[in-house]
DNA sequence: TGATATTCATGAAACGTTTCATGGAATATG
DNA sequence: CATATTCCATGAAACGTTTCATGAATATCA
């Protein structure tokens, strides 16, 4: 390791401003110390170009300001937009993020733990699809979108806001037949709510609706089938779909073209998520926003809370509707 | 910090094991220990359930198997990929990845420098805008995408090769009048060559060709005046286009559209990047597709390579064409 | 002025690991 | 059987920091 042969020390810099280690460590974290000795301190560090060594410090203090992010990937546009925010809200209090990829892999999931346990991670931020994963009750655990148990904080987007407000949303452009289209085995996570609460306000409102749901793994040509299967001489039975999600929608709304029907003039599509094409452009389609700026920060703000006790279980943050080109205006 | 009260020290294991320290060490290791020994260590590891504390290993060593990736973001798809493959092939060599997005902010490029450096990373791989960039000597350090003297190795894609390409392609689709259009201050850096490889296939080729490029921070509206002043009764001076990003490219894509041109009948376009929507559907446009699998693997093993001398300063990885939906097949 | 309180630099210990010199036991060699 | 050789567990030192008890110097008060 080409590592400058040897960085200078706070034995060093002690040394060369003729004062004692303590007095370096010190001024190097802020602490009071007289002015005369600091400022000799200071000059010392500047001349030898002196940066702290963080293991030592680790060591030492037996924390890392390290927090682990578990995560599927950063390719899906929603993970990646949690992966910046969450960086921000952690930098922003001088913390460092250790990024796990599962790639929905329990396995590797459980080698994670171990991993940022043996680099003693101030805490763990997860996105887990393992139901029965085995969460360590000795490091602070946040979960994002996944609900465990009440000792466990989950942080997420008000998902069953989310679906009410998607049903609120179809009724007001005018819909009179809907239905609801998701795909993945989340019954027992917080996005299968958007489910119940979409069902809930087409309930309310008399809204006629169907579901259509696919478990992880089931062919996509199945929801082909449904959509087939609701068309009469060319019109689809509904008028209005809310998709799980924003991917969903997209390739939903794919075979809705291939079956020769407009959008949004045939059906109108709400989609889920707020995906932006390339990150930054316009929202890929009509679409429940997730707050993940908002989510971010609960979820760092709640795993560096030191009482986690006195914590929420679950913190469900609020959404919003955003034209994308697939509803009426 | 709930950090279990205490977790259990190689010292509490040698005790239980009724063996010295150094004995744990090695076994611990993997190196050479006497079975009877390693056996009696084993059993105390599991029933303690130890895990090694890498703030002390890293200590001692002056290593801390860590990578800093210095980055933009990880909302750019072609970012968020590059991350993504980095990763995986740091996790093949058993190492840590440390995040830094700059945002294109020099003085937090400057930071995170001083920061890497406290955290004592092994190597560093960057991406950045920054041509003044201070690199440190005394740390592995390669670049991707962006060229800053022979002793920096830097890793990027075939860029003149795919300029080349695009031409090539452009001309075996029938076009008879091309442009190129791009944006960003890269005019020193490998992307730049994009155009390079584009002009020479079509000087070669005889291909008639226009350039419109624009600086960073130029206003998006001067692509359209580009495009509206070639235009003449409802045709554009252009049957091929080749845009220096998939970003740009979707943009230009929504201008030739408003104005009433279709793409690919009118006017053919292809890209560079070979984002994909979601990360894994279809790509968004016909494009030439990095290869960030091979780029994130040659920037990992040179950056950990020893003999970062040895090493080329300069490896360009080759490119393909990937069909889209905007060219003709 | 003398006694007490306060401030703050010092020196040493401790964090958990790796590594190195040491030497005892077992094996090989003559 | 004596000596040389190998093997490998041991104990201690070291990595760079933080923190704590100690005590000297200064400030406060009667």
């Amino acid at each position: 390791m080409a590592k400058g042969k040897s960085m200078p020390t706070m034995a060093d810099v002690a040394r060369e401003a003729g004062v004692a280690l303590g007095t370096v460590s010190r001024v190097v974290n802020g602490q009071q110390v007289g002015g005369e000795f600091k400022e000799k301190v200071e000059a010392a560090i500047q001349h030898l170009g002196y940066q702290y060594n963080a293991s030592g410090r680790n060591l030492r203090t037996d924390r890392t300001n390290t927090i682990a992010l578990i995560i599927p990937n950063t390719i899906n546009p929603y993970f990646a937009l949690l992966v910046h925010h969450i960086n921000i809200a952690l930098e922003k209090r001088n913390y460092r993020m250790l990024l796990c990829f599962t790639e929905y892999d329990r396995n590797r999931e459980m080698e994670f733990i171990q991993m940022v346990r043996q680099n003693r991670v101030d805490g763990i931020i997860a996105l887990t699809y393992n139901p029965s994963l085995n969460i360590p009750d000795d490091i602070p655990f946040v979960t994002i979108d996944r609900f465990f148990s009440v000792s466990v904080p989950c942080i997420a987007a008000d998902n069953f806001g989310g679906g009410w407000l998607a049903a609120k949303k179809l009724r007001e452009f005018g819909c009179k037949n809907v239905a609801f289209i998701r795909i993945g085995s989340t019954l027992t996570n917080e996005p299968s709510k958007r489910k119940d609460g979409f069902v809930s306000a087409c309930v309310e409102m008399g809204l006629p609706f169907e579901v259509m749901a696919l478990e992880d793994g089931a062919p996509f040509s199945q929801f082909e089938d449904f959509l087939t299967s609701h068309m009469e001489n060319g019109q689809l039975a509904f008028d209005g779909l809310f998709v799980g999600t924003d991917s969903l929608a997209w390739q939903i709304i794919q075979v809705l073209k291939r079956l020769g029907l407009g959008v949004p003039e045939d059906v109108q599509v709400i989609g889920f998520d707020g995906i932006r094409m390339f990150g930054d452009l316009s929202p890929v389609v009509s679409t429940i926003v997730q707050p993940v700026q908002e989510i971010a920060e609960a979820s760092v703000s709640t795993v560096l809370s030191k009482h986690l006790s006195n914590v929420p279980s679950l913190i469900c943050l609020p959404v919003q509707y955003t034209y994308g080109g697939t509803t009426r205006e």
